[in-house]
DNA sequence: CCCATTCTCTGACTAAAGTCAGAGAATGGC
DNA sequence: GCCATTCTCTGACTTTAGTCAGAGAATGGG
C-alpha cells in the first residue's frame, strides 16, 4: 500500500501537538513529588496486586530495575511483596493502605490533566474533540491487533473457545453445546487439517478464527469468535482477509462458512465480505444461514471498496 | 462549565493509548545513535539556526543545560555557535553542513514512525485515523491559544495590525489605507478608551481584536484580524465571546461593528453569533453591513446554540 | 534425588537529563 | 563612564532510568 505522504504529515503534525500539549500537562500534574518509574508500576499494580514477572512484562523494564522500584516502594510503606503460595518463586506485589491512598491522588492528578485539556474548550469543541480522540484510539488500538497461528491446544486459544462458547449458549435460543455441534475435534484445526489463529492485544488474547482445510475440498471457516471489549476494531474483517489469503496459499479457490440466525452483525460482516448465500452444505445443527465466497488468491487491500468501510467496524462479528 | 466524567474517561483513554504506541515507535525510530535531549535541539535549531534564548524558551530548558547540549554538538561539528552581531551577549546556533545531513535523517525517521502508524491499517480506517487526527491535533492548538489584553503599540499588537492592513488591502476591490478609515488614533484602544487584545499562539501573535468604549455609548468591535495559519480553530468566536463580556463588566448593554462585504466568512459569524445588522452609526468609507447585538453580561458559554457550532470555525473571521 | 530451568534479587556500573551558583562579557540607560 | 541588567558559559552537583552479570531460592521432570 502506498504511503500518502499528505497523510504522513498529519500524522506528524498530530504527534508533535499531543506529545508537546500532553507532555507538559503529565510533568506538570504527575511529575511532582515521585519519579514516573515509580508512579507507572503503582499504577499498575493496581487494586488486587500483580505478580512481579506480569509488572516487568506490561512495563517492558528489566528485571533488576524493577525489583529495585519495588524496594523503593517497599520502603516507603506504599507497596508489600510477598511470595506466591502456589509457586514460592513468583512474588506478588500488593499495595498497603498507604499505597492504595498514593494511587487515588495519581488517579485524581490524571482526571485534572484530562480535564485541563477539556477546560479551555466550549461545549461544542470538547464534544468534537472527544469524538475525535475516541476514533484515534480505536484505530490505533486496532493497530495494535496482532493475529498469529497458534496451536489449537494453546491456551490463548483454549480461552477463546471456552468463551465462544459460553458467548453462542448466552445468544442461541437453542442455547449451545459444543459437543453436538459439527467439529468436535481441535485436530481438524490443527496443520495439516486446518489452522487456528489468535488475535492478541497487548498479549491478551481477544479473538480467534479456525480454518478447515479438507483435501480437495472447500476451505471452511469455524469458531470465529471476537472479545466483547475487541469489538468495532474491524477484527472480524481482518480475520476473514487473513483466512482468505491463507485458503489461497492452500490452493482452495472457494471459502466456506455457517452461521446462526442470532449473530445478526456476522451476517451483515460476511454479505459486505463478499459472501453469497447458499444451500445447506452441511448438517451443523445450529446453523440457519451457509455461505460461500470465491477466492483468487491474497487481495491488496481489504478495503477496496470503500462502500463497505462502515461495515467494516460493525459489532459481533462470529462464524 | 461541568466536566463530563464519561469526557473525563474518554480523554484518558486516549493518553494512555497514544502516549504508549507513539512513545514505543519513538524509541525505536528516533531514540537510536543520539539522546533526546540532542535531537530534540538539533531540529529546532532548524535550517536557518536560532538563538541561544528562543532555543531555551522554545525547550524550556536550563540555560547551563542548553550550553552543554550545544557544546556537544559542537564537538561533533553539526552546528556552530557564533555572537549576534546587533547584540554580542546572544549567540546563534547553526546547523552545519554535517547537521543538516543529520537533521535529515531525524526527518525520515520521523517519516518512518508516522508511516508505521498507518503501516497496519486499511485505506479506509488510514483515511478515518489521519482525519480523527487532524481534529485532535487542531482543537488542542485552539486550546493552547491565549488572549492577553496589550498596549495598541506593543510589538505584538503592532504586528497585527500591520499585517489586518495589508490583509485588507488585498481582499478589498477598493484597497485599504488605515489613515482613511476611521479610527485613525491607537488610543482609541488603550485604557480607559477601550482595549485591544492580542491572541497569542506558542507566544506568537496570531490574531487581534480592538474595543472602543466611548463615554455612555455602545462598545464597538474594531480591528479584528486572525492570521491565516490559525483560521478555523474558533479563535474569531472566541474573541467576540471575550470583547462582550469585557463590554458588559464595563456597562455597556450593546455591542456593535462594522465590517465589508468582502469579508462574507466574517458575516457569517456575526450573524451566527446573534449579531443583527442595523442601518449605518457611523461614516467609515470602507464598511458596507453594520451590526449590533444586546449583550446581557457574561454568558455561559458561547455554544449554547449547538446549531452555530459549524460555522463556530469558519474562515477568515475580520471586523 | 538430581539437574536444568525459572524467578527475583543484589551489586556494580553507565548514560541521560537536569539543577544551581556563580563568572565574565556585552549592553543600555542615565 | 558607571552600574544594573541581560545573556551565555563553566564547574560541581543530583536524580532518574536504566543495563549487566551473577547469586540464590524454588520448581518440575525424569
Amino acid at each position: 500500500m502506498t504511503t500518502d505522504p499528505a497523510q504522513i504529515d498529519q500524522v506528524r503534525r498530530f504527534n508533535r501537538t499531543v506529545t508537546e500539549r500532553v507532555g507538559v500537562l503529565h510533568d506538570h500534574y504527575l511529575g511532582r513529588d515521585r519519579p514516573i518509574g515509580e508512579a507507572r508500576l503503582l499504577w499498575e499494580i493496581g487494586e488486587d496486586g500483580r505478580d512481579v514477572r506480569r509488572l516487568r512484562e506490561r512495563l517492558g523494564l528489566d528485571s533488576g530495575y524493577v525489583s529495585r522500584l519495588l524496594r523503593s516502594l517497599e520502603a516507603e510503606g506504599l507497596v508489600k511483596v510477598e511470595p506466591q503460595p502456589r509457586d514460592r518463586r513468583v512474588r506478588t506485589a500488593r499495595l498497603t493502605a498507604a499505597g492504595r491512598a498514593e494511587r487515588a491522588v495519581l488517579d485524581g492528578r490524571s482526571d485534572e490533566l484530562a480535564g485541563s485539556l477539556l477546560a479551555p474548550l466550549n461545549t461544542a469543541q470538547r464534544a468534537r474533540l472527544v469524538a475525535a480522540m475516541a476514533e484515534v484510539d480505536r484505530l490505533l488500538t486496532a493497530a495494535t491487533v496482532t493475529l498469529d497461528a497458534v496451536d489449537p491446544d494453546h491456551p490463548d486459544a483454549r480461552h477463546c473457545l471456552r468463551s465462544y462458547s459460553t458467548e453462542l449458549q448466552e445468544r442461541f435460543d437453542t442455547g449451545f453445546d459444543a459437543a453436538r455441534s459439527l467439529l468436535p475435534d481441535p485436530g481438524e484445526l490443527r496443520p495439516p487439517h486446518g489452522l487456528f489463529l489468535v488475535a492478541r492485544l497487548h498479549g491478551e488474547p481477544v479473538g480467534c478464527a479456525g480454518l478447515k482445510l479438507p483435501p480437495g475440498a472447500p476451505a471452511e471457516i469455524k469458531r470465529m469468535w471476537v472479545a466483547p471489549h475487541a469489538r468495532r476494531l474491524g477484527l472480524g474483517r481482518r480475520f476473514l482477509t487473513e483466512l482468505e489469503e491463507r485458503a489461497a496459499r492452500h490452493g482452495r479457490d472457494v471459502l466456506r462458512l455457517d452461521t446462526n440466525k442470532a449473530l445478526d452483525a456476522a451476517l451483515g460482516l460476511y454479505r459486505s465480505a463478499g459472501f453469497q448465500e447458499v444451500a445447506a452444505f452441511n448438517d451443523e445443527p445450529y446453523a440457519h444461514h451457509w455461505f460461500e465466497k470465491r477466492i483468487t488468491g491474497p487481495l491488496p487491500d481489504s478495503a477496496e471498496s470503500p462502500e463497505s468501510a462502515e461495515s467494516a467496524e460493525s459489532e459481533v462479528p462470529w462464524a
